[in-house]
DNA sequence: TTGAGCATGTAACAAGTTACATGATTAC
DNA sequence: GTAATCATGTAACTTGTTACATGCTCAA
């Protein structure tokens, strides 16, 4: 149930609608945890009747009303509580990778430029991801860095592990490349 | 639908149980995607009735009867039409990093332990992952390379990727360290 | 005799995806 | 006028997780 928690860090970071989670979820909170929009509404739902958030309708006059959440004390005790307890170690779901070993039952050369789609995909993200922490950490635009500003902190280490994950990704897939090409043409 | 796929895959490559396929998403097949055997009963069940696999009821003299499943003319075209339309780029979904930008709401230094485990299950993935590239493909007691088995060269590949990953984790997962005790000692 | 490994499953539930649905405003 | 953005939701379906359930063999 890892997206109420990640619901509540984002809350706590800033209330907001659900709407606007569902852009910070293709955002930032989108470097290590995806949701859509019906799946966060229905969560925001529950959780407001689980007591763990508060809504506040927000009338505004040339947009509808939204209405914006924000964590109660309970839902502070809750993420607090999970927090504390041990989680698993991510499985990995890889897709690609799946296809690639299919590939031997097929033509390998038919997946290159299938391979080629996801290193633009990645490459892209990377340089997201990258626009990101020079605007926010390391640019000469951004606020100087503060050790006892925990949250930034985190969450520059956090935006760390993303440029850390697409940049393996990127060198694989030019070894799945460079592999596919040897075993189309020999 | 991907865990059909990977089942087909598993199964071209060679036939075998549900018992047996759970053990491969446990080793090889687990370095990608993951399954626990009730998924895969399941999924084998549904693909039977699909016509996408065979059974043959295997007796054994001292081990209960299984079913071995392998793959059917259908499920191996099932397969190529898969191979052949673009997939997206998987999408990231890790917890830990939700745990850490988290912490700024609680205690920073509370994590350490945390991260240290998550170290440790990498460190021990990454050196089971490089005993089976050992084993199967660069050490003295493996087949000699051959650029014309192609599920072999694939195999390897994905390996690899395997390896870079617990690799970036690992740095990474040192980095949030170094992070933590910053913060929880300034 | 106790636990690990082999072997298969059901049931209930939680989480995630896809499609459908509405309606206003703003910029081109 | 048409597409994009803001804003919220329902319904149906597929996947994935957790707990429960059985029963045999082999080794310590």
């Amino acid at each position: 149930m890892a997206l109420e928690h990640a619901i509540l860090v984002s809350l706590l970071e800033q209330p907001g609608s659900g709407y606007e989670l569902a852009r910070r979820f293709d955002r930032s909170i989108g470097y290590f945890w995806t949701a859509t929009h019906q799946q966060i509404y229905r969560v925001l739902s529950r959780m407001e009747g689980d007591g763990r958030l508060d809504v506040r309708e927000v009338p505004q006059r040339t947009r509808p009303d939204k209405k914006e959440y924000s964590v109660t004390a309970a839902g502070r005790a809750a993420l607090s509580a999970w927090l504390h307890e041990p989680i698993q170690a991510d499985t990995v779901r890889h897709e690609l990778a799946v296809k690639i070993r299919g590939a031997a039952f097929d033509d390998p050369a038919a997946l290159i430029r299938e391979v080629e789609r996801h290193h633009r995909t990645h490459a892209d993200r990377l340089t997201h991801y990258l626009a990101g922490e020079l605007r926010d950490f390391t640019g000469p635009q951004a606020p100087a860095p503060d050790p006892s500003d925990a949250g930034r902190e985190l969450q520059h280490v956090v935006l760390r592990g993303g440029i850390a994950y697409e940049r393996m990704q990127l060198a694989w897939l030019e070894d799945v490349l460079t592999t596919l090409h040897r075993l189309a043409s020999p």
